[in-house]
DNA sequence: GCCGTTTTCGGCCCGACTGTTTTCAGTCG
């Protein structure tokens, strides 16, 4: 058992001791817990070998023991216990907007709900608002939601988030009376999927522009409108919740909106510690002086610290960080000159070598290696041994004609087959300049088969580069159940690099993963995958998670000059 | 349940909004 599902069985428990009422402070401890496990950048087992549990922070005596009890036999019996009690199915009441543990309890002491289908048909029947405290607008709230969750069960993605996020932004600038406003939550942290839209304006005057926010032409449904904050169901399905301030207490709305939530419970116990109190209005002493704050720096400075750069606010050590003076140097776009991992019309890329070359060129790229599929994904037109030796005179052809404008390297990426084996043999990969492997099929295999075949992958001495490691779609399809701590250490060993792959259905490596990676000393890639020029444009994505996972340009191999790059490719090279 | 340059006990983040109420609990971000 590892720390990311220890870190879900706490969550939990969590989530089960909230429906069942207990004081919420022993809950908060819980998801802390949690937290703090998935943030652990240490072996567990040796902690626990060593008595060290309580060490990590948010894990006292009592959480202590269930960790052990769990890593010694695999079971918990407090959450047995507890899951005898409260019926597990419950939890997945809270997903639905407006359904809190109250509610979630409520429901099942008193008209025999255990689960969402339960309660969708209890709404139906109208037995909720004869409950007490539930009336038919509760009610009818409660289905509509129910019908949404399941029609969008998923997160959206980043992206298509991001470019209907950017033309609300458009329109709410060009709102008489709004003299600023951002896009703020999880899109301004860059997280990989998003909730819903969140939009922070600053007006003297908030009510015209509420007002104009909730008669929009695409909202369908208005969830909230009051003075100061607003949310809408839009036709599309996206929510979109907007808060708007007088532009003298923007900056607290900015941090108020971008969250994370858990980020802003740290700066307002920070508030707390000095005896004032900090909200979306500003910062208020005992005596109700206020302090209010234009803009986010300033904001922070109040407190002694420097801007926090939104990727980071997850509460992930970025406070002491930042108070220490080491936030890191973050990656920016412009850091990228190489794409390492992108297809030709060889396999399934859209064009031909040259044209792919001078479009990395026109980006401002200095090093592109084609990295076409191998010879068993045949829906993709991989490529054999032979084809290979063929393609490589096309790649020289190409290379004569760019001159020195850009260096192409030829690569591939060689399936690691569902039966464990790799696609090409060794000599046909000693030919080559970079070696990518990835996983596509058999990702549904049991843990330990698919972490053997990663494992053989990675140990393979030609092997440069790890793409995409989990082989996740994101909203599509869950990524290989690997054992992260033996694929970690094995890249680690070898000195293979693992891409965070820029494409924003995959975003694979993801940000806690590649942040651990990093912090082992492994070297880190971001390839867009391109199978067109279109695609390069994304590479965007993969910086942004390279910056939530703290990374600088340093960490990360496309940055480096392309006589480094050459070099650690031929170093890994067996003689 | 955790934790301590105010504390080993008594705290633990804050305000907006809604619905069902007659002054507030529940939910959310």
């Amino acid at each position: 058992m590892d720390q990311y599902q220890l870190a879900e069985i706490f969550d939990r428990i969590s989530a089960l001791l909230e429906i069942k009422g207990e004081v919420v402070y022993k809950r908060l401890a819980y998801k802390r817990a949690a937290d703090s496990l998935r943030d652990l950048n240490a072996d567990l087992q040796q902690l626990h070998a060593e008595n060290r549990l309580e060490e990590i922070p948010g894990v006292g005596k009592a959480i202590a023991e269930k960790i052990a009890e769990l890593l010694d036999t695999g079971h918990l019996r407090f959450l047995e216990k507890l899951e005898a009690e409260i019926p597990p199915s419950l939890v997945e009441l809270l997903s639905i907007p407006e359904v809190g543990p109250k509610k979630a309890l409520l429901f099942y002491k008193e008209a025999g709900v255990t689960s969402l289908a339960e309660l969708e048909a209890a709404a139906r029947e109208g037995k909720l608002s004869q409950l007490p405290g539930i009336g038919p607008r509760t009610e009818a709230r409660i289905l509509a939601n129910i019908e949404a969750h399941t029609r969008r069960s998923v997160r959206m993605p980043l992206r298509e988030a991001r470019i209907a996020g950017e033309r609300w932004l458009r329109w709410l600038r060009g709102l008489p009376g709004v003299q600023q406003a951002d896009l703020a939550g999880s899109i301004r942290r860059w997280r990989s999927t998003i909730g819903d839209i969140d939009l922070v304006a600053a007006s003297a005057d908030p009510k015209p522009v509420m007002e104009a926010f909730v008669n929009h032409p695409e909202v369908k449904l208005v969830n909230d409108h009051g003075e100061y904050k607003s949310s809408v169901l839009l036709n599309s399905g996206i929510s979109v919740q907007l808060w708007v301030q007088p532009p003298e207490r923007y900056g607290t709305l900015l941090f108020h909106g971008t969250g994370s939530k858990d980020h802003n419970v740290r700066l307002r116990e920070l508030a707390q510690q000095r005896g004032l109190s900090l909200s979306e209005r500003g910062l208020v002493d005992k005596e109700g002086r206020e302090q209010l704050f234009a803009d986010e720096e300033q904001l922070y400075k109040a407190f002694d610290l420097p801007w926090i750069p939104p990727e980071l606010r997850e509460n992930r050590g970025e406070f002491e960080a930042a108070r220490n003076g080491r936030l890191p140097e973050l990656i920016r776009l412009e850091d990228l000159t190489a794409e390492l991992h992108s297809h030709s019309n060889w396999s399934d890329g859209s064009l031909p070598i040259l044209k792919m070359a001078q479009a990395a060129r026109e980006r401002g790229l200095r090093v592109l290696a084609i990295t076409d599929h191998s010879q068993s994904l045949g829906v993709a037109n991989g490529l054999s041994p032979e084809r290979l030796r063929a393609q490589r005179k096309e790649i020289d052809a190409a290379q004569a004609e760019l001159g020195d404008s850009i260096l192409l390297l030829q690569g591939v990426e060689m399936e690691i087959r569902a039966d464990g084996m790799l696609d090409l043999d060794d000599d046909t990969l000693a030919g080559l300049d970079i070696v990518i492997a990835s996983l596509h099929v058999g990702l549904r295999q049991p843990r330990e088969e698919v972490t053997r075949r990663m494992l053989t992958a990675i140990r393979n001495p030609h092997v440069d580069l790890i793409a995409h490691p989990s082989g996740r779609l994101l909203g599509r399809r869950d990524g290989a159940d690997l054992d992260w701590d033996a694929v970690l250490a094995a890249a680690k060993e070898h000195g293979v690099a693992l891409e965070i792959n820029a494409h924003p259905d995959r975003l694979d490596l993801d940000d806690i993963y590649a942040h651990r990676a990093a912090e082992m000393g492994i070297p880190i890639a971001i390839n867009t995958d391109a199978h067109s020029p279109a695609d390069m444009d994304l590479r965007e994505y993969g910086v942004y998670i390279a910056r939530r996972a703290w990374l600088g340009p340093a960490q990360v191999i496309n940055t480096w000059p392309a006589e480094r790059l050459l070099r650690w490719l031929r170093e890994r090279q067996p003689s």
